[in-house]
DNA sequence: GAAATTAGCTTGCAATCAGCAAGTTATTTT
DNA sequence: AAAATAACTTGCTGATTGCAAGCTAATTTC
């Protein structure tokens, strides 16, 4: 039980607790991509009918994804993400990021992302919201929540 | 096996073949607080002992991590993350971003990262490199490696 | 309007994997 | 030489996965 306690106090473990799967993450990866409904995502990931279910009820009981019933035809389901969901997309585009710079073969990455605004082949990069600068691992200082800054040994000083 | 084909094609599933178990966020994590050590990852993270050789290993393998022995002090072993690994971290950041939103208590993030270069507390965003604008989903055209764009209802045209 | 089809699941089962405790090996330290 | 430490491995039990099959309710076809 003792190790829950720190499981619990970083946001990346946190966010872990509602996405800590492979599938999770690939289930949300076909909903940015506009798959809603239970077979076009098992088509789609080749994930076993049981598991599908059971993911897609913690997504929804997570607040990520949400189940409505086609009123037109009440066989059909449709799981769509939430505002809470759409907010992880930062998330797919850095695990996307990094397999086309780390994963790619010969043929360059698969799939290819265009930014409307400007037009231009999207690769995303990680800013300081603050001054705009891309963020670098070793630019940042962290500081635990109760107060006492965390030192580089990753321990309390 | 036909669904490998498909589970490879994206770099998300890709991403997910080196990253994708909860334990791997999470020792990476630590990593990036500058945790290196066997028995340090193991207090840190409260994870079975056999379960966490297993994923270092994984972690060696796929060139995240380097394996060292201290010479020093022959027993010791030092993981450290690769440039490869290093540049794991928009993953980190995102995660930690989305929990620090959406799964915080009254207290709080807790843990507060703060930008060295420009001094400010940081919130990280993903950004378009070509415009520099904040990247949205509803922003984003996708467009298969082959040519064809990719529709909204997710599958080909 | 009965039979077939479709969508979205649930159940049963063998095999794999996680978590726990204990043991092992190779160094140091005392 | 004995004790301690770091980094593992092994054995066991119980949970989880993947696969195939079956189920149920709604809709389409004949």
């Amino acid at each position: 039980m003792e190790k829950q306690e720190d499981f619990r106090a970083c946001s990346v473990a946190r966010t872990l607790r509602v996405l800590g799967d492979k599938w999770l993450f690939l289930i949300l990866r076909e909903a940015f991509f506009g798959v809603k409904n239970y077979d076009d995502f098992q088509a789609k990931l080749g994930i076993a009918t049981n598991v599908l279910s059971g993911r897609l009820k913690t997504l929804v009981e997570n607040g990520v994804l949400k189940r409505e019933q086609d009123p037109a035809d009440g066989r059909k389901v449709t799981y769509r993400l939430t505002e809470k969901g759409v907010d992880l997309y930062p998330i797919v585009l850095a695990l996307m990021r990094w397999g086309d710079r780390w994963l790619a073969d010969e043929s360059g990455p698969p799939l290819i992302l265009h930014h409307k605004p400007c037009g231009e082949r999207l690769e995303p990069v990680t800013c300081c919201k603050a001054c705009g600068g891309e963020v670098l691992a070793q630019d940042i200082r962290y500081e635990e929540a109760g107060g006492k800054p965390r030192g580089p040994d990753g321990r309390g000083t």
